[in-house]
DNA sequence: CATTTTCATTTTACTAATCAAGTGATGACT
DNA sequence: AGTCATCACTTGATTAGTAAAATGAAAATG
């Protein structure tokens, strides 16, 4: 007979709230004409530009092939921009991209915070922050052995 | 100057606690022969069997075509079996399924245990899980709006 | 009894991710 | 100088996901 601890159902619970709240921030996003994953990585060049590929994987927690790919995306689109330095591509927004992340973001935050004011109190937001920040940490030092 | 709320810094923790124990569980599961999302359709048909593909795709929080492709994979390699029933195909495990998941179940379960359970005690558990419980259901219900 | 509706599943076109192998230029040995 | 290693990035092969259009067969309608 199956036996789940509450180790395993708390991780079946975090992975269901990703998945559905990414199909709500896509869906949410469709207005704006970017995806999720493309306002995730836009913010990032955003706080740390000019940044190269190699960071901003880390900064991401994307593969290196993944960014490069992603990128490839967003510069077809305009948003940003690569200028090669020797053997190092560093990334920026266009001022297209600065535009829409300008455009964007305090509605992708108001969205993200709306959702979980609506279901917790501020002191159970800060129970959960400290509790998913240890169980994130930890995890961390895991991938990087 | 962009300032984070709470509920969204929660929102990154989460994503990346996500992202990060999905690499470590494929890692994991990689000396078994498969890989995350294939365990946990696996794990879903197991206990359901047999399912149909629309159902199943509901308990997996998979989109109908996904599991249409998975499946496929899954048949391929013959952990699976579909039987056609009047327009409906049900799903069930083959014995070589059956033998996959008695072999892998346990130690995937002790896998995800042993993360949570290093870096957060029984009460602390017993709180991150009302908590994300509180916050998944909430979003469950935004989708099915 | 022919036609339309319904419905489960599949397919198409796309974004996105991984790992691992491939490029191509810099710089360091011998 | 020539070879080799390194490094940042790209590319190929595969898995996985979505939305939306297409299939195909049964049921319902007229």
């Amino acid at each position: 007979m199956r036996k789940n601890t509450l180790g395993s159902l708390i991780w079946l619970r975090i992975a269901r709230f990703t998945h559905q709240s990414n199909l709500l921030s896509n869906d949410f996003l469709k207005q704006y004409g970017i995806t999720a994953a493309q306002f995730d990585v836009l913010n990032q060049i955003s706080t740390y530009q000019p940044i190269t590929q190699n960071q901003l994987a880390i900064k991401a927690t994307v593969s290196e092939g993944g960014i490069s790919r992603m990128l490839t995306r967003l510069e077809q689109e305009g948003y940003i921009q690569r200028k090669q330095d020797w053997k190092t591509k560093w990334i920026s927004l266009t001022s297209k991209g600065e535009d829409k992340m300008l455009e964007v973001f305090e509605h992708q935050l108001t969205f993200q915070t709306s959702i979980v004011n609506e279901s917790l109190t501020e002191e159970e937001q800060k129970t959960l922050y400290t509790l998913m920040t240890k169980l994130q940490k930890s995890t961390e030092n895991k991938i990087e052995n």
